[in-house]
DNA sequence: AAATATTATGACACCGGTGTCACAGTCAAA
DNA sequence: TTTGACTGTGACACCGGTGTCATAATATTT
């Protein structure tokens, strides 16, 4: 057999049209039920199979889904953040689970990726997964819904459409976190990431534990907030730079793990005890978490089923069903850092 | 506009046959300049994207690749072998720059996968990923073969087709891990991980390493090697049967990472030392190994280089040109651990 | 001016399936 | 016996592009 077979080549062998094969392969009720495992037969040993770009074409959907992975753009190139590779990972089984396919692909926030996928019929729906300046997004996301695209993005939030968004309580997360200083009795708090829009989920996270401190009465110094993009570099040196102006504080919130892990290292070399002298509470559980000296204190956001609601939902906007905005709770895993 | 536009579409508003639309949108130089660029205004306006499925169908190919991930099959279901995310970040990177999308898709090695995605040309070729027990796939690798299938394979050698595999040198790796033991004079070595040829990745780590330490005069004994799969409770369990049996060492060389991270918890446990009292060398330098405690020592893979030279390699053999047979140099990482 | 080459375009078959419609054959109800 | 329902199948248009061939219009050569 020179060629892959096609569904003309068993109709041949089977001796029935070729409509009739199709509906076989496809167990159509339609069909006689011996011609059905007759055809069956024939197009497993021809290894025949069903080509996914005419039936796609012809059904206008193509039982795929797109991730697209947006990067810090100023993160390391060469390294993806944890913590999106365990999403990559959950929503990889969660499509699988569906009988759906995933493209996966990394993207610049600022290029002009929007419906890329969709409009061409390359994939039913998109995952949109990124930390980081969103704000870039919405006109983009506003072309996605004037398109009719389908799709789903993890932290970011479109307007008026909550349903669009699966998302870490990162509010919640955030009291946890101060409620956790403070049944420690760590009230001099720090806090490293980004308490500006920019970054919608580091902002949340601030809040809710700026709102919990505050309602205890304890308020956060300005000073002792530093900025940091998702990475353990961005942690190291933002503590740093509290170090070096002589900053004090017994408790430190990270916005991200990575973010905390930079900032022991950098308390460790400022002869700083983590956590005799400073307690840190990090954000994620990515893997590395548990392993890194001490074991890193953290609210963890579940990423099995976050990957799932991502599918999920995306799977019921494509069938047009209703989606319900969904926010999944974090849980503090105190560990030796705190 | 109800529903996407499409070519003729264009060529209705540009006032040019169909046939036109598609040359002017691919840049054929067989249409004119002044046209050219009114059909690309036109498709700009309209937010036309070419459908994938038709023009795959006709072409008969599908500028995508599939990556199919083989996981340890007895590995934790919930999270996935860092070295492999790696791997797939850097294959995916790879792919963008080709021009490739990729389809990511988790498999068990054991599944009817084979061919699945190029026959139905959802992917013009395959890229498989896996540790363990590579055994099962020789038959499919002859079907695949047979089928004329384009895949390449991280790891796994397919008989008689060097071409097809992308690997590591893990053979010279285990000998440097074994100088390195010999350099800093620690000769009792203990080897965790498994030196049956069910993974013939860390045969040949196992193998390297006792080459070289019978190259220098020195038998690795028997009692003093452990079997563990790639995950930490393996390591960590492998680990602890040594010392059980009161197994002495100074030196232990894991077959990765995650195997040295849990042996480093097993030794800790039982109080001895590490580095002092035993040094441990891993092997792929996942990211956790520099945050663990103390920082690992261990044999880097360069996944980045690894995950390029698959998918040139894989593009090579669809394209018909002759592929090398592959060996990435391995680089040990001095850290604290030895 | 005629012959030839070049350029730009349209018509149309084709890729390999899916879905609709028509229809022959069988069976049950009227 | 006729009518209507049901079953199983084939013919055929269709999805939205791509590639080939024919052809009209223009430019170049003889």
């Amino acid at each position: 057999m020179k060629g892959k077979a096609t569904s003309f080549d068993i109709a041949h062998y089977a001796g029935v049209s070729q409509s009739t094969v199709s509906r076989a392969l496809r167990n159509s009720p339609l069909v006689n039920e011996e011609t059905r495992k007759r055809v069956h037969d024939i197009a497993k040993k021809l290894n025949y199979k069903v080509d996914k770009n005419a039936s796609n074409l012809r059904t206008q959907q193509s039982s795929t889904l797109a991730l697209l992975l947006f990067e810090d753009p100023t993160s390391d190139e060469s390294q993806i953040n944890p913590f999106f590779l365990s999403m990559l990972g959950s929503i990889t089984r969660a499509c699988a689970k569906e009988g759906y396919d995933l493209l996966v692909s990394f993207q610049s926030a600022s290029a002009d990726w929007q419906a890329d996928y969709e409009d061409s019929h390359r994939a039913d729906g998109i995952i949109l997964l990124g930390y980081g300046d969103y704000i870039d997004f919405q006109p983009k996301f506003k072309t996605l819904l004037e398109q009719n695209t389908k799709f789903v993005c993890w932290g970011a939030t479109v307007d008026n459409r909550p349903d669009l968004t699966v998302c870490c309580d990162n509010y919640g997360g955030g009291k946890q976190a101060a409620a956790h200083f403070i049944a420690h009795n760590r009230q001099d708090c720090a806090f490293i990431g980004d308490a500006s829009d920019h970054s919608p989920e580091f902002f949340a996270r601030f809040q809710g534990f700026k709102d919990e401190l505050e309602a205890n009465n304890i308020a956060i110094n300005e000073r002792k907030m530093a900025n940091a993009i998702s990475t353990e570099e961005s942690g190291y040196h933002a503590t740093r730079s509290l170090i070096a102006n002589n900053i004090k504080f017994n408790a430190l919130f990270a916005a991200s793990d990575l973010i905390a892990i930079g900032a022991i290292r950098a308390l460790k070399e400022a002869n700083i005890n983590v956590p005799k002298d400073v307690a840190v509470v990090g954000f994620d559980n990515i893997a590395i978490a548990s392993f890194v000296n001490p074991p890193l204190t953290t609210i963890e956001q579940n990423t099995t089923l976050a990957g799932q609601m991502l599918v999920e939902n995306l799977l019921k906007l494509i069938r047009e069903e209703d989606v319900q905005s969904t926010l999944l709770p974090p849980v503090l895993i105190a560990r030796g850092s705190s």
